[in-house]
DNA sequence: GTTGATGCAAATCATTTGCATATTC
DNA sequence: GAATATGCAAATGATTTGCATCAAC
């Protein structure tokens, strides 16, 4: 379990909400996808666990989470919102339209750009989960 | 008229499609809005013209040009596609989450960032219209 | 016992598709 | 005249919502 079990709990309950048996187990499910997972795919886990929960359950809840922080949406494109658990230290995302792979890179990778987006232009970027395309270095290889 | 007549025609006919009424209006609405329009302010400009045009044909027109590179797709994010034409300059956008106003950057903008991304991870970006969003100034002073 | 959450089914919104007819070349 | 586009209507796929019931507190 990569979440902090107490930490998500005293975060929804300081909301005003509850803390059930499904939100647990979607929260699971979004650890439990390496990267950026799609609802499909925290449905289809949950599911595995839980055959009578519904869709628009996992829906609520991560549209909840996200409220309260503790999930990251991005658009990856294609067509459905992808998740994923925050991490504590801000990053972004480089995804290879090769293979599909994709990888993490530090905040600090693009902060040399939004300073001078920030100085050229006075607008504060504020994008904390980027999506970059492009290929990786084995795909680039292989179609130059 | 942004476009020019002569070089849409020859590349639609250079790939085996007509040149229709529709398709011309279709571009000139394109070319209308400033900066992305999305599908929906295409159809509504195109309809005061024409009433009796259909979705379909918007977004298969659409479709077209954006596989023949006569129009970019930009996902600004809220559920809808939005579409501009292209320009000889590569460029990208900010968008105020303030006011909504969106302004152009140069691609040298993200040069650098992309330099960088490319040394380290050796990743091909390959993102020619990327949305950045952030604060403009006037936004930024007033809530700091 | 209240209040908020869930499951279910039906609704919505953007986009796509099948097909008969109309248009371009 | 043959091949491609269009309009229309119906299908799709992701996401949302209304509502009666159920579970958390």
């Amino acid at each position: 379990m990569t979440h902090h079990l107490l930490r998500w709990e005293a975060t929804l309950w300081a909301a005003g909400h509850r803390v059930t048996r499904q939100r647990a187990l979607i929260l699971d499910a979004v650890c439990a996808g390496e990267g950026h997972t799609s609802l499909g795919e925290v449905f289809a886990r949950v599911r595995r666990v839980d055959r009578t929960i519904d869709r628009s359950t996992v829906y609520r809840a991560l549209r909840l989470f996200v409220e309260l922080g503790l999930v990251l949406t991005a658009d990856t494109g294609g067509g459905e919102l992808r998740y994923e658990i925050t991490k504590p230290h801000p990053h972004h995302h480089l995804v290879c339209r090769g293979c599909g792979r994709e990888q993490e890179i530090g905040a600090d990778a693009l902060r040399a750009m939004t300073d001078h987006v920030s100085r050229q232009h006075g607008f504060r970027v504020a994008t904390d989960h980027l999506v970059l395309f492009g290929l990786c270095a084995a795909c680039s290889r292989q179609m130059p």
